[in-house]
DNA sequence: AACTTACGTCAGCCTTGTTGACTTTCCAAG
DNA sequence: CTTGGAAAGTCAACAAGGCTGACGTAAGTT
């Protein structure tokens, strides 16, 4: 693409490199607020967020996974799928071709909850695209990949693996 | 500056904004996982993190001040400064005018421990911006920055209050 | 038959958040 | 000078959500 091309000079200060750091951590806290308080009125936390979400991205995932997404242990993870299960949000298929593994489905009532967590999400997300502009949509993408871990980078934007 | 300007249509598809959070977990993950793995060394979390980042940004900085900036509670909060000033990297000084106020400094101690965790961070995100390129660099805090809830705000970029 | 994988579960621990109640200190207004 | 209230600290109890370690079971694989 550009390679070497929009290789300018970046004069980059201590200042402007920890505001950085503190824009993502306010920005985070944005970003996390409205589905918090959604899931504030069900029992649930953030962690049953994330299941909801990655669940819904990929129907008929494995929960290893799901584990490998999430970055967490399977008892961290089981215990918020229990819960999910138990509550009727989260369906656990046995598989065909292995029986061993478990694919993850959403139910309506699950589909319905994810729909409105991700609703307040991708609402403020939408303003803040719209407030900052095309150009910036661009730019807050490509600064995001490069900040992740190359091995998360895999499981990001539906890569089949 | 530009104001109507940049008003483009945004055609933003639920896929877009799908990819715009999954890039905001992933990267968030990245942008902790280097001062978190310092931490661990000493036994010290996010949390201790955190104070020792404001509180060098806005040394003097009181505890009520702190409290609003992070958004937890005193006793939360609390537990957390006590065993840094226990462990002599931070020093909480009575006030001059009121000396109920407590005002809070980096030792020589806690500094490095601070300059070092947030070198790593800086180094993580010095090389997504190099990567990245300019314009990128600012299109991402355009984009964070209207994602931050206004009161928030505020606190961000140093303004005084 | 033995090994490995996928998953679930029990028990226990840690960090970091919460609420509620209470005390001490101390400024400031009556 | 007294009193009200703000600032700060502390104790106790609890919850979410991470973690490790150990164990069990079903089901593929060799």
């Amino acid at each position: 693409m550009d390679g070497h091309g929009g290789e300018k000079l970046l004069f980059l200060t201590d200042e402007q490199l920890r505001q950085g750091i503190e824009a993502m951590f306010f920005a985070y806290r944005g970003f996390t607020s409205d589905p918090d308080r959604i899931l504030d009125d069900y029992a649930y936390g953030r962690a049953h967020h994330r299941a909801l979400h990655f669940i819904n991205r990929s129907p008929g995932t494995t929960v290893n996974n799901l584990l490998s997404i999430l970055g967490v242990t399977k008892q961290s993870l089981n215990r918020v799928l229990r819960t999910l299960i138990e509550d009727g949000l989260v369906e656990a298929r046995v598989g065909d071709r292995d029986r061993r593994e478990r694919h993850l489905h959403l139910t309506a009532t699950g589909r319905a909850l994810e729909a409105k967590l991700s609703d307040a999400q991708q609402t403020r997300m939408r303003q803040a695209y719209r407030t900052a502009g095309p150009e910036a949509v661009a730019g807050f993408r490509r600064v995001l990949e490069a900040m992740m871990d190359p091995e998360i980078r895999r499981h990001y934007a539906g890569l089949a693996e």
